[in-house]
DNA sequence: TCTGGGGTCCTAGGACCC
DNA sequence: TCTGGGGTCCTAGGACCC
């Protein structure tokens, strides 16, 4: 058996935690430049707003019901997501961290286990009462059918965040009521091909025989109509390194001015840079994308990218920052107005056992891959851009990201850190 | 005025090999 | 009229996930 532990609301839910008077009050997280909402509490839903939802566009529904905004704050949400994974961690014989609020326990040792039902009841408990994050557990025989029983914990207040999926009988019943186009692995473009195919629920599609579902579909699909039959077929182990690691940011303004989008597309290679070699990894290759405002049908488009071997496979800012900027110059076309530039590295390859290159341009590799160090050991310490090269500064208000609902960072920085006041 | 960001896997088709 | 067979590697695009 498997157990899926979903938190619910997790952006919302870590604000909440630490402004408990918000509990039961509409919240919403929004993403990148306050531009959309990304996570929602219920009582958001409640009065008509989506994931997804353009903030300008809301704008009135927001005043009008009082409902709180936060800029998303990733560095705290990650600080969190750590600590409830490793209370999940305490209760099974592995985990494996699906995403940043998701987790898939192995409950394969049924020693450990008295009652599943109430031990996973019992661990819900505990998560909430030390991080106060609330969780959804669904537990089945298969990873699919769990996030099926999450589902349903989280929507019926009855199952007290804990659904069991572990009877034949109680498997058809919920083929039968969950609805499709939320099923795992089934997306927006399969549903309506499922729904021609005669298929509008999971069970119908589980009762379809083998055969039928080769013919049609592929093995992602075959995988999953496997697993809602209780077959387990999908895995998730530990992810390896990442293949590629990008950046991209939309600028706070459309610019036509050649020298912030650099400053810009700079800040979005050296940050590709710390990621890779905070896995210690080196890219191959780079590219730069640059893209104008979709949503300007009266403004001129320009969407290109471009990508180029690196000569050598590296993780050296100074490099990854000129070969960059050499790109970005070379898609920047005057007259355009741009929202926004995306950095990507890939043909990654682990940085240990690297042989030299008796070609190699770069003469003093082992001074620069300590500079490297320096530069990440000071910024751990002392914050993300405490030390940085020069072309990444300038033109701030012209291109970084608003965010004017700003959290602190109760959890990574000691200068935030919430103070209580007894008496 | 304003519209997110970061990943993975699979498949079809082209280029190339013998 | 009629034009092999079998394989690998790479890429672009599509679909999915959070």
């Amino acid at each position: 058996m498997y157990a899926l532990v979903d938190c619910n609301s997790f952006f919302c839910s870590v604000e909440i935690s630490f402004r408990p008077w918000l509990r039961g009050k509409p919240v919403c997280v929004l993403s990148n430049n306050d531009g959309c909402i990304v996570a929602l509490t219920k009582e958001a839903k409640a009065v008509g707003l989506h994931r997804g939802d353009p903030v300008h566009q809301v704008r009135d529904i927001i005043e009008r019901n009082d409902v709180t905004l936060f800029s998303g704050n990733m560095m705290l949400y990650s600080a969190m997501s750590k600590r409830v994974m490793s209370i999940l961690a305490r209760a099974a014989t592995r985990i494996d961290v699906y995403s940043i609020d998701e987790a898939f326990l192995d409950l394969s040792d049924s020693g450990r286990y008295r009652d599943i039902a109430a031990d996973m009841r019992a661990l819900a408990a505990q998560v909430l009462q030390w991080t106060g994050i609330p969780v959804s557990i669904g537990v089945a025989p298969t990873r699919t059918l769990a996030k099926m029983g999450s589902r349903f914990a989280k929507e019926y207040p009855g199952y007290h965040s804990v659904c069991m999926i572990d009877s034949e009988s109680r498997r058809l019943k919920a083929l039968e009521l969950f609805d499709l186009a939320d099923v795992w692995g089934i997306g927006r473009r399969t549903v309506p091909k499922l729904a021609a195919l005669g298929v509008k629920t999971p069970l119908d599609l589980a009762r379809k025989p083998e055969e039928w579902v080769k013919r049609h579909f592929n093995v992602n699909m075959y995988r999953t109509w496997l697993e809602l039959n209780g077959q387990s077929a999908i895995d998730t182990m530990e992810k390896a390194e990442k293949q590629t690691i990008s950046t991209s940011r939309s600028f706070s303004h459309l610019t036509d001015d050649l020298e912030v989008i650099e400053t810009g597309t700079a800040n979005f290679a050296a940050s590709c840079a710390n990621k890779l070699r905070a896995q210690n990894s080196l890219a191959g290759r780079i590219g730069v994308c640059i893209m104008t405002s979709t949503f300007r049908e009266d403004l001129p488009q320009h969407i290109e990218m471009l990508d180029m071997p690196l000569c050598i496979p590296t993780a050296d800012t100074t490099e990854l920052v000129h070969a960059a900027l050499q790109l970005v110059r070379r898609l920047y076309r005057p007259g355009y107005k741009y929202k926004k530039t995306c950095v990507m590295l890939s043909d990654i390859i682990p940085a240990a056992g690297f042989q030299q290159d008796l070609f190699d341009p770069v003469s003093n590799r082992p001074e620069r891959a300590a500079l490297m160090h320096v530069l990440d050991d000071v910024n751990t310490r002392y914050g993300l851009h405490s030390l940085q090269f020069a072309v990444q500064t300038g033109h701030e208000a012209e291109w970084r990201s608003k965010h004017l609902h700003n959290s602190p960072d109760y959890l990574t920085n000691i200068n935030e850190i919430p103070v209580a006041n007894a008496r």
